[in-house]
DNA sequence: TAGACAGGAA
DNA sequence: TGAAATCCTGTCTA
């Protein structure tokens, strides 16, 4: 059938084009993202792309192959292409074709499929007959000990993903339970519905399948409570993984708080403070530490403690290569991942899928902020042309000078000079990637500025002042993407970005999303220099946050001048 | 014995 | 694609 007021056309390569202006737009975005990923976003038709692991995570999460054809057949303005219907039947049904269950000895793993035939293929297949010891019955064989992770990664590769039904060791028990009030201070505090349901879902799901996964959810929605709260579900020794330091100590910090379990059970594991207790917490680098360049990883045995019954990784996007090669190894333990932003920029979702696990859980971003969790946020792209003597040198330069040039396009400080005087009582972050532009912002402005080599007593230092109000504009370089202490702020503008990182984008945005007490919106500026690389990779670093439903309004100088800051509810789509 | 700092890694 | 940040360890100083 033929609707020509549909919002999407569904084409044979597999991609969508959703038309922006339709009434239906927000609906049919909501409902793409559970098995489609949003490749460009330009202002009128955005392109989504079904790739086969969109649509193993939408099957992982539940929905039916028949769930996705009725979704894009309600959208879709003209009749499905039918190799499109066939492609999603072919990839979806792959997905719970083999199984990896637990065998009748106590250590032993089946590998089981719905036909014999693809169990004769599998035990030929070049790719994954190495894991596969003696077949147990015609749709039957076991893996060999050791394998569960390696043969999970070599099925996928050749396009057919398995369902880990084997369960987990329950590691060593540990008596927790959340507390009503936080500990000192007595702060009444209660699980908000969505953490409480996505530690639900990750522990519960399917029986024996719950227990590993990926939750996503915001900077600012509270990860750490879901992961403790999952923590209160298991009960048993938990390892945390954390990218740094500032993030450990928070955990733990959290821990103390939130339940019931004491400092002599609670153990930091980093470069400063090596203990290990029931609880413990570490930061991704101590594993991956080597000596020298080839040797060996003299941390890895606390990954191999056989008391951990859960492992929890923070910010999952970040987990480095050789962790997750340790994690293929550690597919007996509960694994539960957190992060703001599944993608990754390097191309391991697979990884992440395979050895953590499906994503489980997530709630689009702006779903939080209708429910009053988290601010709403105005995204507002101001485009300023190179200065026209440049514009020469530009056009011969290669493409690294370029994005470069763009980048620190000299026109921005004027940008940032009338952005700041169209906020001037706001608390203002301003963020950039290379130090001489921020030098030289944060001399002309007299505004302090952070980065890497600034001592961290000076940090915190300033963070606190800006956190009072005693000042308000603060200067930071890449150090403002990780940094887990940094103050909130309602306006962020940034000045220059990586080369079109999504998840770095989303974690910007995510700083000035907390709730303000009286209830105004956030504003994300980012400056672009027009017609550019600089424009092209903000386009993709916007991606993710088109996604979960903002809006990015394209402006520039000349316009902004004419304009009073608009509170963003009066503009929200 | 804590803190500061340099150097190497990924 | 490149720049910048982080962390861990070892060494030196007070």
């Amino acid at each position: 059938m033929t609707k020509f007021t549909n919002p999407a056309i569904v084409q044979a390569d597999l991609t969508i084009l959703l038309e922006v202006n339709n009434p239906l737009y927000a609906e049919a975005r909501d409902a793409l993202a559970a098995f489609a990923e949003l490749v460009k976003s330009p202002e009128h038709i955005h392109t989504y792309k079904i790739s086969p692991l969109s649509l193993w995570n939408a099957a992982a999460a539940g929905h039916s192959v028949a769930h996705v054809k009725q979704t894009l057949k309600r959208f879709s303005r003209y009749d499905l292409p039918p190799n499109v219907l066939r492609d999603i039947d072919d990839y979806m049904s792959r997905y719970g074709r083999i199984k990896i269950e637990r065998g009748s000895a106590p250590t032993e793993l089946l590998l089981t499929v719905d036909d014999p035939m693809l169990l004769t293929e599998l035990i030929h297949h070049e790719q994954v007959r190495d894991f596969l010891g003696k077949p147990a019955s015609d749709k039957s064989c076991s893996v060999n000990a050791g394998s569960r992770g390696a043969l999970k990664q070599a099925l996928i590769k050749i396009g057919y993903p398995a369902q880990d039904l084997a369960g987990y060791t329950p590691g060593a028990p540990l008596p927790m339970s959340m507390r009503a009030k936080t500990r000192t201070e007595e702060k009444a505090f209660a699980v908000r519905d969505y953490q409480r349901a996505s530690a639900d879902t990750f522990h519960a799901s399917g029986g024996s399948s719950g227990g590993s996964g990926v939750v996503v959810l915001p900077c600012g929605a509270g990860k750490t409570i879901v992961g403790i709260t999952v923590m209160s579900l298991v009960q048993s020794h938990t390892l945390i993984l954390c990218p740094n330091v500032v993030a450990v100590r928070q955990w733990i910090r959290e821990l103390l708080e939130r339940t019931t379990l004491t400092e002599d059970q609670v153990g930091e594991y980093t470069g400063e403070n090596k203990s290990i207790r029931p609880v413990t917490v570490a930061t991704y680098q101590i594993l991956t530490y080597r000596k020298k360049k080839g040797g060996e990883f003299p941390h890895f045995p606390l990954l191999n403690n056989p008391d951990w019954g859960l492992i929890v990784y923070d910010e999952v996007h970040l987990l480095p290569a050789p962790v997750f090669r340790a994690t293929a190894e550690l597919q007996a333990r509960r694994r539960l991942g957190l992060t703001a932003t599944l993608v990754r920029e390097d191309g391991l979702e697979t990884d992440v899928f395979t050895l953590i696990g499906p994503k489980k859980y997530d709630v689009p971003w702006k779903v939080l902020e209708g429910q009053g969790w988290i601010a709403p946020a105005e995204c507002i792209e101001v485009r300023c042309p190179l200065p026209g003597d440049m514009r020469v040198h530009y056009a011969m330069s290669d493409d690294r000078e370029k994005f470069r040039m763009a980048s620190e396009n000299i026109e921005k400080e004027a940008l940032t000079r009338a952005l700041l005087e169209r906020h001037p009582n706001d608390q203002v972050l301003i963020i950039g990637q290379y130090l001489n532009q921020l030098d030289i912002l944060a001399e002309r402005f007299d505004i302090p500025l952070i980065t890497g080599k600034t001592p961290t007593k000076r940090r915190e230092e300033l963070y606190g002042q800006f956190r009072d109000g005693k000042i308000n504009r603060l200067i930071v370089s890449k150090v403002g993407n990780f940094a887990v202490d940094l103050p909130d702020a309602s306006v962020m503008i940034q000045v220059s970005g990586t080369f079109g990182s999504r998840q770095e984008e989303a974690q910007r945005l995510g700083r000035v999303l907390r709730p303000k007490a009286d209830g105004r919106g956030a504003f994300f500026y980012s400056l672009v220099t027009a017609d550019s690389k600089d424009q092209d990779f903000a386009a993709n670093r916007q991606l993710f946050l088109v996604e979960q439903g903002y809006r990015y309004t394209i402006t520039t100088a000349q316009e902004l001048a004419g304009k009073a800051p608009v509170p963003a509810e009066a503009v929200q789509t």
